[in-house]
DNA sequence: GACGAATACGTGTTGAAACACGCGGCGGAA
DNA sequence: TTCCGCCGCGTGTTTCAACACGTATTCGTC
């Protein structure tokens, strides 16, 4: 057991399950994001770009204020205007007024950007596989279970807020 | 389950328990490190540089060359050369020259960054803690198994250029 | 209806990553 | 020894991210 983390950091010695724990989860999502971020280098877009394209598809025809897309995000994104700037430049995405609230602004996908993350499905598809291949059904459940246990608290904090 | 994540990330469906499982990984993933953003902020550290020191700081007083200190970060970090510019220009770490091998140049921890350390422990410590109050022994060593499954593969693959 | 507070965006600026490249030093082969 | 390839490191440049601030709009309260 940490067989596998002891060659990867060269380190001799834990402090406990809980400290190998927090190492393991951090190079694991450190290596799910890098992997994130081969896949989609050779369209151009950063995880966090290809998330607002996720986003603002599955939101396909509407479109979604600026803080709706952020209350989404995967990581917090402090700089999503211009990440969505940086969207638009590239016509992935356009921008419009919204009616009811002047204050914000409706970001919605493009042709474009549809045909782009339709040439990307099989690309992440196969990186789904790989992730089948890696765990069975019941350890996928268990890891997910572990994993929101570790961001609750402070997301029933956020969700305790929205409902106030 | 998946309730946490639905609120989270405001959707209402899911293509599986890996699906679940990635953005659970990615999610719990950047909720560790933005927590070590906070907690190292006050001292001005990013975790990366937090993560140097402590390496610089278990091989007090050899020190590690860049290359060394590279192979047992937690993320890749192609600019380590300037991080480690960084913490020299704070007097937290000092670069000599190598002896056997003058292409390479080795970092050492200064009393300064030991200090600093040292005062970041029981920080780090309550951190150690609130894992240990959110999962229990055998939780955190399932959690370190099914993590170590997600990088085995590429970690095994490196592992084997290095002992070929 | 008027005023203050909060919200939703956008922007200017600073700091830090990523990538490619160049230099110097080491090691093996003829 | 000499040459060539590789390694280790540093740097220049560009792109991106974080923080703080300013502006416009909406909401709540009187």
């Amino acid at each position: 057991m940490g067989e596998i983390l002891k060659k990867r950091l060269v380190m001799s010695r834990f402090q406990g399950p809980h400290h190998e724990a927090t190492l393991n989860l951090l190079l694991a999502g450190a290596h799910l994001r890098s992997a994130m971020e081969r896949t989609f280098e050779e369209a151009g877009l950063t995880p966090g770009q290809y998330n607002v394209l996720r986003i603002l598809n599955g939101a396909h025809p509407q479109g979604y204020a600026r803080c709706e897309i952020a209350r989404r995000m995967i990581e917090r994104a402090p700089d999503l205007t211009r990440m969505i700037d940086r969207l638009i430049a590239r016509s992935l995405v356009e921008r419009r007024k919204c009616a009811e609230d002047a204050r914000r602004s409706m970001a919605h996908i493009t042709a474009k950007g549809r045909h782009l993350l339709a040439r990307l499905a099989p690309i992440v598809e196969a990186e789904a596989q790989t992730m089948r291949d890696t765990l069975n059904a019941s350890e996928a459940r268990e890891l997910s279970r572990l994993c929101e246990k570790i961001y609750a608290r402070s997301v029933q904090a956020e969700i305790a807020e929205d409902e106030a």
